[in-house]
DNA sequence: GATAATCCTTCCAGTCACTGGAAGGTCAAG
DNA sequence: CTTGACCTTCCAGTGACTGGAAGGATTATC
């Protein structure tokens, strides 16, 4: 199949599957007209990529877990490692992020927001305040 | 003062400054020898972008910010207006991590992570359930 | 059969916000 | 007077694509 219906069927822009063959994460066959022929097998990889990707991980994590799927004698301690790994780096990103929330909510609140120059966002910014 | 001195005053790497010079942030003085000399107005605003960005605003958020900084005729508004959709995408993040967090944590509970090669993880990924 | 639209190819450049490193000039201490 | 720390510029690389140009292949329409 053509890298276009790969790309409906994978989710994901042909651009970005031309990509993922330049960094080495598959290998299409190619047809006598030099167009790429994905196979089933390469969708499916295409589809794992897309969700481990849109679930946060690395290309580079990609390429291990992609590498563990396709070995049958793979340990699944080691995929639940770097799974668990992930989980961590999201629970700090997350609290990361409500400390952000907290300070520009404030800030928010206490700007009047009129047409006056006064403003506790750009005070706070300039470290002038606390 | 030197560079070295306003990374520190300022809490951000020499090669970041530099930077920020390059993109037009802020132009310090130049000494005889070709050294960078800083103020403190510099200095402050180069807290002004470390602060700004650890918040999370993007450099051009920042260079807008900057520019209504040092505007005595601003208006509160525009600052108002760039934190309040900083704020909604900061909480758009939080709720796709969370959703992240769950389906992550969904599969690393579910995986008894031993020698075997059985791995929800993997077969998740793969879309092969559900 | 001609033509136009769509699809495919490669390659080069740009994004964002830095970061690393090389090559070389300047300055303060011992 | 040399050592080492600091400064300069410039070039290249990061991650994960994305945009676009130039050109070949295929498909649809007239």
């Amino acid at each position: 199949m053509n890298i276009g219906t790969a790309s409906d069927r994978a989710g994901l822009p042909a651009k970005t599957i031309r990509y993922y063959e330049d960094i080495g994460l598959l290998a299409p066959q190619r047809l006598d007209n030099g167009y790429r022929d994905y196979s089933t097998a390469d969708v499916h990889r295409l589809r794992f990529l897309q969700r481990s990707r849109s679930l946060g991980f690395s290309v580079e994590e990609c390429r291990q877990l992609l590498s563990l799927y396709g070995d049958s004698g793979r340990e699944s301690a080691e995929v639940k490692a770097i799974a668990e790994t992930k989980l961590a780096e999201i629970e700090r990103k997350i609290v990361e992020l409500k400390g952000l929330h907290g300070v520009l909510s404030h800030l928010v609140a206490n700007c009047h927001g009129d047409g006056r120059p006064e403003c506790p966002i750009l005070d706070e910014l300039a470290g002038e305040t606390h």
